[in-house]
DNA sequence: AGCTATTCATAATT
DNA sequence: TAATTATGAATAGCT
């Protein structure tokens, strides 16, 4: 570092410790979302300075999301207070990280659609705008479904009235017809007519 | 850095982001071991690489009780796991079907297409997933159009054909209806038709 | 993995 | 406490 090599030794100098806390602990943390960033890992760090006060960075998710796949990671087997408790967790628990690990994997495409933009924004920012471009196309998607069943609707709707029409059209042609080729008949050949007249007086 | 000055963005390069990957680690652990070291502090340090591999450091005692102290600092407030077991069951389980069958539906199509499972992929192959997903995704939707596309061409075909097919009856019981009246008329009173042909024989 | 040319981080100082 | 600067460390691009 700078003006004089520093000795891998606690800082005996209070002040010193103090500034130089300050500063390592801006870079590591600079550093470590460097490496988040650069390499695409998932990083988690806790520092807790002498007086006990804590500072923490988590790259992607919570810090409590971190620590829950850490824990599933084979090592920190918690130490379950009760005994009986433990049969039905571990399965469910372990089955619920595994399914929301993979989803978080599949939404993790959503990120990248947006490109360079990504990069430039906080996760916080980031799933925000997931969360509004979900409901954002969510809600298109349900206008033009709404839209296109809506016009179907009223197709269909046309149609039942048409084909009713059709077949009251229909019904009327065909009520008409026999009276329609009798006139026929008259208007063809009107002679016989009298012929039918004379039947009718048997 | 060396020889150039690096992008703060993913590197895109399989092999440099690897090599990064293992240099920076280091460099984050070691700076993190140094921070404690000089002012006196607590670290934990996880990291996730993008395979899933974890990396982690504790600078004293274990992660574990790192973990209990951080969950006792006021952020990670762990549900009681003694008194109240029953609470979660059904809200698990309930989690537990939500997440299969969003899950189900999205692993469905992948396997289909690569016959590999998501968690098993490297981002690179995530990136050409992600691609193939969007293609996908866009078939589905173009698919989905086209059958409610056709479905309203379809009917304003039928909408055509009855019009048209309405239209002609209507013209076929006017042409009728004089006819009809005629017949009518012939119907109600018969006998002045031999008046009528008597008329036509003037 | 190992080697430099560079850039970065930061200890000392103001 | 913040800014400056000289210097040591880290590391990107090559081999």
């Amino acid at each position: 570092m700078a003006r004089g090599k520093v000795q891998l030794k606690r800082i005996e100098n209070q002040v010193h410790r103090q500034v130089t806390f300050c500063k390592r602990r801006a870079g590591l943390l600079k550093k470590a979302k460097e490496l988040s960033v650069l390499c695409d890992a998932e990083i988690g760090v806790f520092i807790f300075s002498a007086h006990g006060k804590l500072y923490e960075l988590a790259t992607k998710g919570t810090m409590k999301g971190l620590i829950e796949r850490y824990m599933n990671s084979g090592r920190g087997a918690q130490p379950e207070p009760a005994a009986v408790e433990t049969q039905p967790d571990p399965d469910t628990k372990e089955e619920i990280n595994m399914l929301k690990h993979e989803i978080e994997v599949l939404q993790k495409g959503l990120r990248y659609m947006f490109g360079a933009r990504a990069e430039e924004m906080s996760l916080d920012e980031l799933l925000v705008l997931e969360k509004h471009l979900e409901i954002w196309i969510y809600q298109i998607r349900s206008t033009k479904m709404d839209i296109l069943l809506k016009e179907i609707q009223q197709l269909r709707n046309k149609e039942e009235i048409l084909t009713a029409a059709n077949q009251h059209l229909h019904d009327k042609v065909e009520e008409n017809a026999e009276i329609t080729n009798l006139a026929t008949m008259i208007t063809n050949f009107p002679q016989p007519l009298t012929i039918q007249n004379e039947i009718f007086q048997y």
